[in-house]
RNA sequence: UGGGGCGUAGCCAAGUGGUAAGGCAUCGGGUUUUGAUCCCGUGUAUCGCAGGUUCGAAUCCUGCCGCCCCAGCCA
């Protein structure tokens, strides 16, 4: 489906940089905080890390940037790594963690300290935020920035070593307190914090704050091209300053790019967490979420997900794409690879009054009309069948071409029926419908050349497979629930509802990740967490395109 | 009000001085035993605004406006 993958200003860069002879080979890295699941924003930065390398020949490090012990679990590294996987990555033996460079990191900071470039300061958390100044003040030395190296060393060392309680000291880079750069107004670069970590556990009690570790960690791992999202802009020149003073022998540069944000959906860890906490969706992985685990769940394929980023291309303007644009790589991988099958959503009882009593005919019916090599099936009809409420209207408008009082259709892989009688029960409702079929427009075999206007599908009553279904809408109802003010209130109340479908028997051993599509229904696929053979549960993971929707919508306007 | 970014049609996005690709959406139409798919067609884009340079500017210069990010011992 992917098309040549355009050359965005990064792989221009990193072409220019091959041919140039500057690199023989490059190098690129995925480093998430094992802190919460990897979510749609997530998809871009993996294919484009693993993508940039898979199309030169180059090499990606999955990393886990471990280095704030206590919001980050080992739950979180293992879902993680599933989902890179899912998505069709392979970091093969470079699967790495910040803290497999504690030792190293630690040496590093040694040597700023010797060089002067940094030193431990004493004072209070408070005090330094004081001392930082403003955006548009300078901040002022701390007092204990001219300690001497010997000091620095010394103090540094007992920190490592487990001699002062959290916050009482802290190594800073000495950079500059008035610089315009909030990043550059001596930043910190370990701090004391006697936790225990998930990988090293009660070695350390100081641990590297992100700047220091993930720019010398690019160095370790020998990353060429080190690509983040725009919020780190600010940061590069710092990454370049520890880049200058530790002159590491591979010196990787940090290169930006835009956050993708897809309307209609949340893409903040925290808040991601808070739904999650207060239960309004049952895990990280609720179909409903925008994580990679909800939307695999879900059944979008792998495939869309790698085509949807793909489209959106990589650029420094900030984005918010459409949900239609996401819809449509959906429905066109699904389309494709789906095999087609009959389900009825909301059930409407059809009894046919002249079809033989307890006859059973087997309709053969095409598994993909556009790929005949999928071969056919056989799907039993017989006088008692189940179609969709919506197939039916009373009062139906002129161009409504489905069954209505006196109007025929035709079955889809059946015969032609007409509606005779409409029952309701005391209230009202309609409970059933009493038709009579045309024997000789049988699918395929018939002698009629008879036509109607509207197509509708079926199951047969006594054969119909019951199903949990559950139909998915957007789970905000506000376009861009993440610069409202609580997004909490932009929650869609009716983003999941629940129904019993009747399926066509071959839905009966559906298998988990295999999509079907509901003819003129929609994509469904069995729900991995909650289905089972004896009590089926599928979640429907989008509609086929609704024309009719729209002409209805027209009319109505 | 300091610094760093970004501004091309409703949403994305090409374009790097020679007179505005493409995708999604929209709106028409054709095919169709899925109102699906597929196929055609459909956009006066004052290239944020205003000046300037040039034979010629979305592309260069100046000024302005708008939006995003930064004051964690988070990443």
């Amino acid at each position: 489906m992917s098309d040549a993958t355009p050359r965005d200003f990064i792989r221009q860069i990193i072409h220019d940089d091959l041919e140039s002879g500057k690199h023989d080979r490059i190098v690129t890295r995925f480093p998430p905080e094992p802190n919460g699941y990897l979510h749609i924003g997530h998809v871009m930065s993996i294919c484009l890390n693993f993508g940039v390398a898979e199309e030169t020949g180059g090499l990606t490090f999955l990393r886990f940037d471990d280095t704030n012990p206590g919001k980050e679990s080992e739950e979180y590294v293992q879902a993680i790594e599933r989902d890179v996987k899912w998505l069709g990555f392979d970091w093969e033996d470079r699967l790495t963690h910040a803290s497999d460079y504690f030792d190293q990191l630690y040496a590093f900071a040694e040597q700023l300290i010797e060089t002067g470039a940094a030193y431990v300061d004493s004072l209070s958390a408070e005090e330094i935020r004081e001392y930082r100044g403003t955006l548009t003040e300078a901040g002022k030395n701390s007092p204990y920035r001219d300690r001497s190296i010997d000091e620095n060393l010394d103090l540094f060392r007992r920190m490592r070593d487990g001699e002062f309680a959290d916050g009482a000291h802290l190594l800073r880079a000495k950079i500059d307190m008035a610089s315009p750069n909030m990043n550059l107004r001596d930043p910190a670069l370990y701090r004391i914090r006697h936790v225990s970590h998930q990988h090293t556990g009660d070695k350390w009690c100081i641990y590297p704050m992100y700047d220091f570790a993930h720019t010398m960690s690019d160095a370790l791992e020998h990353i060429t091209h080190s690509l983040c999202t725009l919020e780190f802009e600010d940061h590069r020149p710092l990454y370049d300053w520890l880049l200058d003073r530790l002159q590491p022998e591979h010196r990787p540069r940090q290169i930006e790019f835009s956050r993708l944000n897809l309307a209609y959906a949340i893409t903040s860890k925290r808040r991601l967490n808070a739904l999650v906490e207060d239960g309004t969706v049952t895990g990280w992985d609720d179909p409903r979420m925008p994580t990679i685990a909800g939307m695999r769940r879900r059944g979008y394929p792998a495939e869309a997900l790698r085509e949807f980023v793909r489209r959106g291309g990589v650029t420094k303007k900030d984005k918010l794409i459409e949900m239609a644009a996401f819809e449509t790589c959906v429905r066109e991988v699904l389309g494709d690879v789906a095999e087609r099958r009959m389900g009825v959503i909301h059930p409407l009882k059809v009894v046919l009054t002249n079809y033989p009593e307890g006859q059973v005919e087997m309709m053969q019916a095409s598994n993909h009309p556009n790929r005949p090599e999928l071969g056919e099936r056989a799907v039993p009809f017989s006088g008692e069948l189940y179609i969709e409420r919506d197939d039916f209207m009373e009062d139906a408008p002129r161009k409504f071409f489905r069954l209505k009082p006196g109007g025929e259709v035709r079955l889809r892989n059946g015969y032609i029926i007409r509606c005779d009688e409409v029952i309701r029960d005391a209230s009202g409702e309609i409970t059933e419908l009493r038709c009579s079929y045309d024997p000789d427009t049988r699918s395929g075999t018939g002698t009629s050349d008879r036509k109607v206007k509207g197509t509708i599908h079926w199951v047969s009553a006594a054969h119909a497979v019951p199903a949990e279904v559950r139909l998915y809408d957007r789970l905000f109802a506000s376009p861009d629930p993440n610069s409202a003010e609580d997004f909490m209130q932009e929650l869609n109340p009716q983003s999941l509802t629940t129904v019993t479908a009747m399926l066509e028997p071959a839905l009966a051993d559906l298998a988990v990740g295999e999509p079907v599509q509901f003819e003129r229904v929609g994509y469904f696929c069995v729900d991995s967490a909650d289905h089972s053979a004896a009590k089926p549960v599928l979640n429907r993971i989008i509609t086929l395109r609704d024309s009719w929707a729209k002409i209805e919508k027209q009319a109505m306007a």
